[in-house]
DNA sequence: TCATGACTTGATTGATCGTTCAAGCAAGTG
DNA sequence: CACTTGCTTGAACGATCAATCAAGTCATGA
């Protein structure tokens, strides 16, 4: 692991724990064990750090995530509530202190540099685009009317939000009413598909 | 306007363009014409600045948004869409900078102090409160079996979600197909809720 | 008239921020 | 051996941060 990898790897951790603002290059010189010279001969600037997490989120999105969350389901809508489950976990496991790291990182950043926003924007695509593809695959159990790119966005709509309010609350059950109320949609809208066949 | 009314003034501008942590006790200085001896004097700490900011939304929400926002409105589910459509007008105005003031708190501060954390709460409980009421008011052109609680937060959900990606993206449009989507959704519990009767 | 207390002034503090760079080191090349 | 190249060392820099406080201003009431 040379040292760009291990800056990547500990800014990753501390983004999403303290946020980009409140890390500190000491902070991630200490995690690491390097030197700010090594840091600065790996990274130009701060924000290329921020820029090289993001780009290691978007091309892991998959690996990381989508496949962990997917190993063992195999309809598509099913896929849906499963990754949302996995985010559940997550949460749980931080003790509803951490959220999503791409929507905390999205809101934290005021007037991010166009580059910045750009990845953020990547990786909000990718996300709503594999949900996109769920959707697809369950296109005949849903209203022929469904705009499956708008409801890949509610998914991620309900998700980013009930994670803001679980963390703001301290309580996963915000999440999970969230998640309910997704539920309910879906079976309505497969509900109307029949209705209408 | 005493020096208290004017940090307050100014901070709920400022921590709404830039963030609580990039916003200086200079930003504020600067923008009031003050001395930070005059700061200091009403405010122990940049933090109870940011608790008196907290309070003004909270207790401010019914004469500075649901008021204005409800002038000429009168069925209960229409107000909930002419609230989020308050947001949308804000959301335009900014060129799709700035979201909510309370959400993007929410997600910078990591780890607020209790009573930072308390009053962000409950500004999300007014909130929704407000919404549960309408959809109080509305109850029998919805399901029974309804969690009212729930959806309401769902509603702040949406509205949460929506102006985070609006941002990310510039763009109103991924705002507007999530509240179109949640007027789908409001359609199908009526007509469910109908369909019983 | 003067004492009191509320409020303001603004230079100053020490900490911390992101960043720089001359110097050094180790492995490879001719 | 000398020389380059890639990377590390860590002290130091200037800027900016939140916060302090002794001194000053001013309206009020005795």
């Amino acid at each position: 692991m040379n040292a760009r990898e291990k800056i990547i790897h500990a800014a990753m951790e501390l983004f999403w724990l303290k946020g980009y603002n409140s890390t500190s290059i000491a902070d991630l010189l200490s995690r690491t064990q390097l030197n700010s010279g090594s840091l600065y001969h790996a990274f130009p600037s701060k924000q290329d750090v921020l820029i090289g997490v993001l780009e290691t989120y978007r091309d892991g999105i998959e690996a990381m995530l989508l496949e962990p969350a997917w190993s063992k389901i195999d309809d598509p809508i099913e896929k849906i509530f499963a990754l949302l489950a996995a985010y559940r976990t997550m949460i749980v496991e931080s003790e509803c202190a951490y959220g999503c790291p791409i929507g905390s990182l999205a809101l934290e950043l005021h007037e991010p540099d166009p580059p910045v926003r750009a990845l953020l924007a990547q990786n909000f695509d990718k996300w709503t685009g594999a949900i996109e593809a769920c959707l697809s695959d369950a296109r005949k159990r849903l209203p022929k009317s469904t705009d499956r790119r708008a409801l890949a966005q509610f998914i991620l709509t309900t998700m980013e939000g009930g994670v803001m309010q679980a963390r703001t609350h301290r309580d996963v059950s915000y999440f999970d009413r969230g998640i309910a109320q997704l539920r309910t949609h879906f079976d309505l809208l497969q509900k109307a598909a029949k209705a209408k066949a």
